[in-house]
DNA sequence: TCTGGGGTCCTAGGACCC
DNA sequence: TCTGGGGTCCTAGGACCC
C-alpha cells in the first residue's frame, strides 16, 4: 500500500521579469519583456503588465512592441536567475530536504514529513510565499495536492500569486470538467489525438477504456488512462539523487543566414568550444556527436549522429567529429541555425595521454577552462573565435536552465 | 527584421552477434 | 550457400517540457 503523501508544486510567477522588476525599481508595474541575445530572439519571459497587453513567450520583438507600445526590453541575465533560483530552492529545503527543481523556476517538494513539524501544508505554503516575497520581492503560485502531476496542475490554477489545494476526495471531481491540455505530459498533438477519439475531459480520458488507449499510444496508453484519474506514483528526486546527465549541447540562430563555409565552420567550433568546455566542467566525456542545421526558409533542417570509437571532451574534437558529420552533407540552402550536441556520456577519467603532444594539448584546455570558470565563459578562447566574440556572449537564457549544481553525475 | 535554446523520453528500423 | 529468434547498439525523427 501505498502511503498518502502531500505535494508542494512552487512556480515562481514571470520569473525572469519579476527578477528584473527588483534589481532595477524603474521597471516595477511597467511592461517588460526579457529576451535573449543576439539578433534573432524572441520573448523569454514577459511581465504580468505585459501580459495583460496581450504580450505572449515566444514573441519576436517587433511583434510584442507592436501589441504594446510601451513594451520595455530587458535582455536577460543568466546569472541572475539562476542564483535567485538556487536561493529560493535553499528556502525550500528550510522545510523538506525532498525537493526536486524541475526548471529554473519550478520545484516540487513531498512535504509528507514536515507535516508533523509546521502543521499543515497550507502553513508551509505560506511561509514559504512570504519568505520568497520578503528575501526577493517577487510572488509564486503554490499548488498543494496528493502527488507531483495534481500539485503541477494546482499551481496553475491560480496566477499570479496563488495558493490552490486538491484534496485526496476532490480529485474526480476536480479532474471530471478539466481539458486535458491542463496535465503535464500531454501536448499539443496529443490533445488532437485524444480529440479525435472523442475524449476531450480529463474525466472522460480517466474512463476511456485502457486497451482502447493502449493500440493507440502503445506503453503511453496506460498512463495515460492513469493521468485522467489524477494517479501519479512519481517521487519526488532530490537534490544529488537526479539521474545523471545525458546529453550536453549548444544551438544558436545565427544573426544572418550564412552560406560561406568558413564562417559556418567558424561557428562549429565556437558551438564546440561551448559544449566542451560545459562537458568538461561536469566532468564528462562522450562518443556521440549531434549536428543539427536548420536553413534559411525556417521550415527545412536535419540532423545527423555520429558515434566514435572513443570518449571525447576536448573542443577541438567535438569540432573535428561534428566537421566530419557536415562534410558529408551538401548544404541546401543558407544556413539559420547550427547545433551540436554530446551525449552518450561518461565520467571523465583523469587519465593522462600518452604522449607528450596530446598531454600538451590537455594542459592547454585545462588553463583555458580554468580561466573561463573564473571570469565568465568566452573570455578566453580559440583564436579564430575573436572576430565573432560579439556571438559568443550571446546567451539566450531558457527557463530549462537549472541552478549550478543541481544536475548530479555519477560512474557509469 | 517572423518565428530561441536547453533538455528527456519514446519508437522504428537496420546491422551485427550468438 | 538453410531458417528463426533474442539482445544490443546505432541512426533518425517526433513529442513534450521549461
Amino acid at each position: 500500500m501505498n502511503k498518502p503523501r502531500t505535494i508542494l508544486h512552487v512556480d515562481m510567477n514571470a520569473f525572469f521579469a519579476s527578477v528584473e522588476q527588483q534589481v532595477n525599481p524603474e521597471l516595477r508595474g511597467k511592461p517588460i519583456a526579457v529576451v535573449g541575445g543576439g539578433g534573432r530572439t524572441v520573448i523569454t519571459t514577459s511581465s504580468y503588465e505585459a501580459r495583460a497587453k496581450g504580450v505572449k513567450t515566444g514573441m519576436a520583438i517587433w511583434e510584442g512592441k507592436r501589441v504594446c507600445p510601451e513594451l520595455i526590453i530587458v535582455a536577460g541575465d543568466n546569472r541572475k536567475y539562476s542564483y535567485t533560483s538556487g536561493k529560493i530552492n535553499e528556502i525550500f529545503r528550510d522545510f523538506t530536504p525532498e525537493v526536486e527543481a524541475f526548471s529554473i523556476d519550478e520545484s516540487w517538494l513531498d512535504v509528507t514529513h514536515s507535516l508533523g513539524i509546521f502543521g499543515s501544508a497550507e502553513t508551509i505554503a505560506y511561509r514559504i510565499k512570504a519568505r520568497i516575497k520578503h528575501s526577493f520581492g517577487i510572488t509564486c503560485s503554490v499548488g498543494i495536492a496528493p502527488n507531483k502531476l495534481l500539485a503541477k496542475l494546482a499551481s496553475d490554477m491560480q496566477k499570479p500569486d496563488g495558493l490552490t489545494i486538491i484534496a485526496p476526495e476532490k480529485v474526480a471531481q476536480v479532474l471530471e470538467h478539466m481539458p486535458i491540455n491542463v496535465l503535464c505530459g500531454i501536448g499539443r498533438k496529443m490533445v488532437r489525438h485524444l480529440n479525435m477519439m472523442s475524449i476531450y475531459t480529463c474525466g472522460e480520458l480517466g474512463r476511456c477504456d485502457e486497451a482502447r488507449l493502449t493500440r493507440k499510444f502503445g506503453i503511453v496508453g496506460a498512463r495515460l488512462k492513469r493521468m485522467g484519474q489524477g494517479v501519479d506514483e512519481s517521487p519526488v528526486i532530490p537534490f544529488g539523487e537526479e539521474d545523471e546527465v545525458k546529453s550536453v549541447g549548444h544551438s544558436r540562430t545565427l544573426d544572418q543566414d550564412i552560406d560561406d563555409p568558413a564562417e559556418i565552420r567558424r561557428f562549429l567550433l565556437q558551438l564546440s568550444e561551448m559544449v566542451g568546455s560545459r562537458a568538461r566542467k561536469y566532468n564528462v566525456s562522450g562518443k556521440t556527436i549531434h549536428l543539427y542545421v536548420r536553413y534559411a526558409d525556417f521550415f527545412s533542417s536535419w540532423g545527423k549522429q555520429t558515434t566514435l570509437k572513443s570518449y571525447i571532451s576536448r573542443s577541438d574534437d567535438i569540432y573535428q567529429a561534428a566537421l566530419g558529420i557536415l562534410n558529408t552533407v551538401e548544404l541546401e540552402q543558407p544556413v539559420r541555425l547550427l547545433g551540436i550536441s554530446l551525449s552518450n556520456l561518461q565520467t571523465q577519467s583523469e587519465q593522462l595521454p600518452l604522449f607528450i603532444e596530446e598531454r600538451k594539448k590537455l594542459e592547454a584546455t585545462k588553463a583555458m577552462d580554468a580561466v573561463n570558470l573564473r571570469f565568465g565563459d568566452m573570455v578566453v578562447t580559440y583564436g579564430s573565435l575573436l572576430p565573432g566574440k560579439e556571438n559568443a556572449g550571446s546567451h539566450v537564457i531558457p527557463p530549462s536552465w537549472k541552478p549550478d549544481g543541481i544536475k548530479s553525475v555519477s560512474v557509469k
